[in-house]
RNA sequence: AGGCUCGUAGCUCAGUUGGUUAGAGCGCCACCUUGACACGGUGGAGGUCUGGGGUUCGAGUCCCCACGAGCCUACCA
């Protein structure tokens, strides 16, 4: 029966069925006691913070594609998704949502607080599962995870009192990078440096008891109220008399000492500096090592706190202005110069950061790190591209200790707690009846949660049921197999996971991690929603379907290089899948054609007949089928090399190749004839193969894109009893199918149609005349071809007669075209033709092949050339220079004709 | 400041160990509404691979320098 489908591929009428499908029949669920080598990927938890955008479309379309690609290749495949919670980012988000309410967070309490994010959890976590179901991603949804959940928090806390019993986090009093808007410490990672314009300024500090001042250059004159000290170098001629006397703090009016210190920079602004051990990293290294007292000048908020006398209650930078104007008044400012700096930028709110002494929560790195260094140098994980993996080196190599303490309510509390009479620290998962230390009963917790980066630090082995090391998922499915994810989270995230798995768990968490690219917009940028830069996933979809958006985002995914989407782009996946629907839709259309030469569908669907076609009937192959699977093939292997490599462009693109160039433009339009044809014995062996051939290229379709394949594959009729393509097997390279000389052959064909039709269009035929042509060689074996597939060339040439032989031909009534080979003409009255541009044609042709000629005579004629390269290029180049002259012969006798007729 | 990446057709980008007239998609030009597809078909124009130097028989491909673009890491007040 002739089956109809619509015109064009409309996504919108087909995803939604398959993707609800894929879900209720949980058909990727993982099974621990499936057979098969296994294959294990965890999803990089996309955090609850509204829904995905375009960068997780790319990541999720290479994760999901990999999976797929396994599954069909008989591996057991899990591929666990899950969320992040996403601490400091996620209370943003509420606390802005409840900002615009007209709440204040800090009103509700924490408890009430808390409530409220969960409740936006739900919401945005509902969006993510419903957009990662919508693209179709093959999950283990019964495996869904969440980094805060009732399941996972316990693991996290567990490790961190385990870490906290190993000596491996402590809590400390150090330098930190404290956002005064989000009011969090925040770790280097979370603190991105922008290049700015500021001032240096130059203030004197009188010396006391001498008439002598003191010149200190700073950036940021507001710190000075909490100066302890000026140092200077010690073996600096200018000032070495005055180490050990007092300076006299303007405005403050306090005493500090001058110090020396190997700190200072003799070269840099006047060589004095002012020490604020309390506001400044080098500072409070210099005050550690002197002794020197720390005064907190600022409040949370950045505003000058009591320290900072009659500027206390200024905002940071109002005071930075009064006391620049107050030294101004009374003298004690030299002068102002411009000064470029690079200002720390909170990552999430743009806030400049202030660094600042604080008490907190450390996790120790450089044990972590060493391991983790060796393992990847062992290549016992591989980090692809490879520049990555020196990146990771580097920044591994010069790891400084970890702030893990977040001053936020949204994220895993800190287990430990502090009794109120003297501050002992107990740390417990559980509230402990008692202080460990002096057995007091009044105890509160650290008001504090950990970085959102250390639950995900443990998620690879969290998710699979670690720490019970006998979890059937952890031990099936642990180390996983691959990790796929942005480079910008390489030490947020991938670094952080290899320590604590190695730690934690002894081994590895993933044996591989492929670093993809960023998306960005036309100019360059991160795409980014707050910009208004972001393209909308869901409005893609809409517009050009979920397949279309996947093929697209493979094609353009070389590794190591960013994508630039572009609407143009997406308009060409979407044509392609259109193709695909289009060429399916003539299959189709024509089945009653097939079924009326008495031969079921059912007998095509065998797979031992598929993977025999087109050999499966014995006997002479069409050169045109021998061809198609020489091409399928090579597809095939070349997608497997591509995908093992994380080559996604090189997999899309050549499986776009084969689908649109050799499938639908060739053999489709060559056998059109035969499987229309009356003759059933014809009929059946060509519908046989095709369907072979289109059953294969589903197949290698379908990891990419798999609405479109799985809906079009359930119309084949080897699909019957199938429950989806997604189950099926994976296309494989046959040594069978592999046909160098059918290669050759169709190769030669397509150049004599190619020909033809470039004389028809260069010369202005008439493309409703069919013309008769003639056909010469002096190569036996090239005329049987030429012979053999007379039918398809009359047919693709529009030729009315296609006449074979061996002398050479002449220029006489026609148009002609020569290559060594063989010549052609197409006899056509000569006063129609536009003798003129065919002679500027010819002209322009020859002139390359002279180019091309004389470059092979001069390196064949060069003896250090002869001697040193290597016998395989010598003799191919012999051959392509003589080929060349040949041709370039005929050319030149044809241009010399022509010239003479005109 | 250090490190990395990139600079190939009008645009966006491929080009895996250096090798035989450099590829794709889009755009452009011409022709074609042929019974799968105008989200289509056929043919065509268009780059000498940012510039300079070097290594090599041979370089878009390796090395150095310059220019341009971007990214990452960094406690010079």
């Amino acid at each position: 029966m002739a089956r109809e489908i619509a015109k064009a591929y409309e996504p919108q009428q087909i995803e939604p069925r398959w993707a609800e499908f894929w879900v209720r029949e949980e058909l990727f669920k993982a099974d621990v006691n499936a057979p098969g080598p296994v294959f294990s990927i965890v999803i990089p938890p996309p955090n609850v913070t509204g829904s995905l955008h375009i960068g997780h479309m790319l990541d999720h379309t290479e994760i999901d594609i990999l999976t797929r690609w396994h599954r069909m290749r008989g591996f057991n495949t899990l591929y666990l998704p899950g969320m992040d919670h996403a601490g400091i980012s996620t209370q943003r988000v509420v606390v802005r949502q409840l900002a615009e309410q007209g709440i204040d967070y800090r009103k509700l309490g924490r408890e009430e607080f808390v409530k409220r994010v969960w409740q936006w959890k739900e919401e945005s976590g509902g969006a993510i599962l419903r957009q990662m179901k919508q693209i179709g991603e093959s999950c283990d949804w019964s495996r869904e995870k969440f980094t805060f959940s009732a399941e996972l928090s316990p693991v996290v806390l567990q490790v961190f009192v385990r870490l906290h019993k190993e000596g491996l986090i402590y809590r400390g009093h150090y330098m930190v990078n404290w956002c005064p808007s989000c009011q969090t410490t925040l770790s280097d990672l979370e603190v991105n440096h922008e290049e700015r314009q500021g001032h240096l300024w130059h203030i004197k500090y009188p010396v006391s008891g001498t008439d002598e001042f003191l010149v200190v250059a700073t950036t940021r004159p507001e710190t000075m109220l909490g100066d302890t000290a000026v140092a200077v170098h010690a073996e600096d001629e200018r000032y070495r008399h005055l180490v050990g006397k007092k300076a006299l703090l303007p405005l403050m009016n306090r005493e500090i000492p001058i110090i020396a210190d190997e700190m200072v920079d003799r070269e840099f602004g006047t060589g004095a500096v002012k020490i604020t051990p309390a506001h400044d990293p080098n500072d409070f290294e210099a005050g550690r090592r002197r002794g020197l007292e720390e005064i907190d000048v600022m409040t949370d908020d950045a505003h000058i706190n009591a320290n900072g006398g009659v500027y206390a209650g200024l905002d940071r930078f109002v005071a930075r202005k009064k006391i620049v104007e107050d030294l101004r008044a009374q003298g004690f400012l030299e002068k102002t110069t411009d000064h470029t700096l690079s200002l720390g930028l909170c990552e999430r709110c743009k806030t400049i950061v202030e660094p600042r002494a604080s008490t907190q929560w450390f996790c120790k790195m450089k044990p972590l790190a060493e391991p983790a260094i060796e393992i990847v140098e062992r290549g016992e994980i591989r980090i692809v591209p490879d520049n990555r993996r020196e990146e990771y080196f580097h920044w591994l190599r010069n790891i400084r200790d970890w702030p893990i303490s977040r001053q936020l309510w949204w994220g895993h509390r800190i287990p430990a707690w502090y009794c109120k009479p003297d501050g002992h620290i107990t740390v417990s998962i559980e509230k402990p009846a008692k202080c460990g230390e002096c057995g007091s009963a009044e105890l509160v917790q650290d008001p504090d949660v950990l970085d959102t980066w250390f639950s995900s630090a443990l998620w690879p082995f969290s998710t699979l049921g670690w720490p019970n090391e006998n979890a059937p998922d952890f031990k099936k499915y642990y180390p996983t197999s691959l990790l796929i994810t942005g480079y910008d989270i390489l030490f947020f995230w991938v670094a952080k996971m290899i320590m604590m798995g190695l730690h934690l768990t002894g081994k590895v968490p993933f044996r591989a991690v492929y670093l993809h690219s960023l998306v960005r917009t036309a100019s360059g940028e991160k795409m980014s929603k707050s910009k208004g830069t972001g393209l909308d996933p869901v409005a893609l979809n809409q517009q050009y379907g979920t397949d279309a958006m996947r093929f697209c985002l493979a094609s353009m995914a070389a590794p190591g290089t960013d994508i630039v989407l572009s609407n143009d782009r997406l308009a060409g996946a979407r044509n392609f899948a259109n193709k695909i629907w289009n060429a399916a839709r003539f299959l189709f259309m024509n089945l009653d054609k097939f079924e009326r030469g008495g031969t079921s569908l059912e007998e095509l669907a065998a797979p031992e007949v598929r993977a025999q076609a087109p050999y499966a009937a014995g006997g002479a192959v069409p050169l045109i089928d021998g061809w198609l699977f020489a091409r399928l093939t090579s597809t095939i292997e070349t997608v497997n090399d591509a995908l093992a490599s994380y080559r996604f462009h090189e997999a899309a693109q050549s499986v776009y190749q084969f689908f649109w160039g050799d499938f639908c433009d060739w053999y489709i339009e060559w056998v059109k004839p035969e499987l229309l044809s009356a003759d059933s014995e014809r009929a059946v062996a060509a519908w046989r193969n095709l369907f072979a051939a289109f059953d294969a290229a589903l197949r290698l379709l379908h990891p990419i894109m798999p609405f479109l394949t799985e809906e079009l594959w359930h119309q084949l009729p080897q699909a019957a009893g199938a429950k989806s393509i997604a189950l099926g097997a994976f296309p494989e390279v046959r040594a069978k199918w592999k046909n160098e000389a059918a290669r050759r052959e169709f190769a030669l064909i397509q150049e004599v149609i190619a020909a033809l039709r470039n004389i028809r269009a260069e010369m202005k035929m008439d493309p409703k005349k069919k013309v008769a042509a003639e056909f010469s060689s002096g190569d036996a074996e090239i005329r049987r071809v030429m012979e053999a597939n007379r039918e398809g060339i009359l047919r693709l040439a529009a030729l009315s007669d296609f006449s074979i032989g061996s002398a050479r031909l002449e220029q006489a009534g026609g148009a002609l075209r020569s290559t060594a080979e063989f010549d052609l003409r197409i006899a056509y009255a000569v006063e129609t033709l536009d003798l003129g541009a065919e002679v500027a044609r010819l002209r322009k042709e020859i002139e390359g092949l002279e180019k091309a000629v004389a470059a092979k005579e001069q390196q064949l004629g060069d003896e250090t050339f002869l001697s040193r390269a290597p016998e395989k290029i010598v003799t191919g180049l012999k051959a392509t220079l003589a080929q060349q002259n040949v041709e370039l012969k005929k050319l030149v006798e044809r241009l010399a004709q022509l010239e003479k007729a005109a």
